[in-house]
DNA sequence: TAGGCCATCTGGTCCT
DNA sequence: AGGACCAGATGGCCTA
């Protein structure tokens, strides 16, 4: 993780980051040396999933492709069963006592659960990789609930660091002291960083834009431009 | 060994 | 009728 990512997940600095960060640890989100060389990603291959991927090549297929049970041999479908803790034996009169249409129908509702949950895993996948933490193998993937939970808490954060850079851009243009308490989700890059100028300075609009160089965005274009 | 997390199966409910 | 969605149950894997 770059120190970027690591000031982003610090200034997550609420109760459920808290939480995620007991419950996890520093090395879920990439603070620390993770889980040991000898324990990467555990949660990236399921039993499950390794099954699926020497049908089909990858770990987390979705949508459209085959996997529905009235396409797999009964030994793939008995394979998979014991792979996901499956056990007739623990489930008396489930498929093996019922018709065969009755079977057949249940089979394929039971694939297209599994597709559906597939592409409910394959969304939470594109939901960690826009969020900032750590993307290595050596790191232990965040759950569910914390992909959802740290998501929520970027996106709050996010909101935030918008509304000052609007308040920012509006001080610029017009010269009005900021009152305002510098919000939670930019103190970790410390007032000095968000307001590299004292309030009261007669800084030119120039001179504070070369202060905001680094700012990726089209912000402080106008300063360059002619009144 | 307990607890957390997960995938899967299953039956029920709702929607088109 | 068929599909989507949901929640409960179950058991495997992993870590502390």
């Amino acid at each position: 993780m770059n120190v970027g990512d690591e000031n982003l997940l610090k200034s997550i600095s609420n109760d459920t980051l808290l939480d995620l960060t007991q419950r996890y640890g520093q090395s879920a989100f990439g603070f620390g040396a993770g889980h040991g060389a000898g324990s990467p990603g555990r949660y990236s291959l399921t039993p499950a999933a390794d099954f699926l991927s020497g049908q089909t090549g990858k770990s987390n297929e979705s949508g459209g492709e085959q996997t529905s049970d009235e396409d797999d041999g009964f030994d793939h479908l008995e394979s998979r069963k014991r792979s996901a803790g499956f056990d007739e034996e623990k489930h008396p009169g489930a498929l093996a006592k019922k018709p065969k249409e009755q079977r057949s129908l249940r089979l394929s509702i039971n694939a297209r659960e599994r597709r559906r949950m597939h592409d409910l895993n394959d969304a939470l996948d594109g939901l960690r990789s826009v969020i900032p933490y750590a993307h290595s193998p050596s790191v232990r993937k965040l759950s569910k609930i914390a992909t959802l939970l740290l998501a929520k808490n970027y996106i709050l954060m996010q909101a935030q660091a918008l509304e000052e850079m609007r308040r920012l851009v509006a001080y610029l243009n017009q010269g009005q002291t900021i009152t305002s308490p510098i919000p939670t989700a930019l103190a970790p890059f410390g007032q000095a960083a968000v307001y590299p100028f004292s309030s009261t300075a007669l800084a030119t609009c120039a001179e504070k834009c070369s202060s905001f160089s680094g700012t990726p965005s089209n912000l402080f274009k106008h300063c360059n431009d002619k009144p």
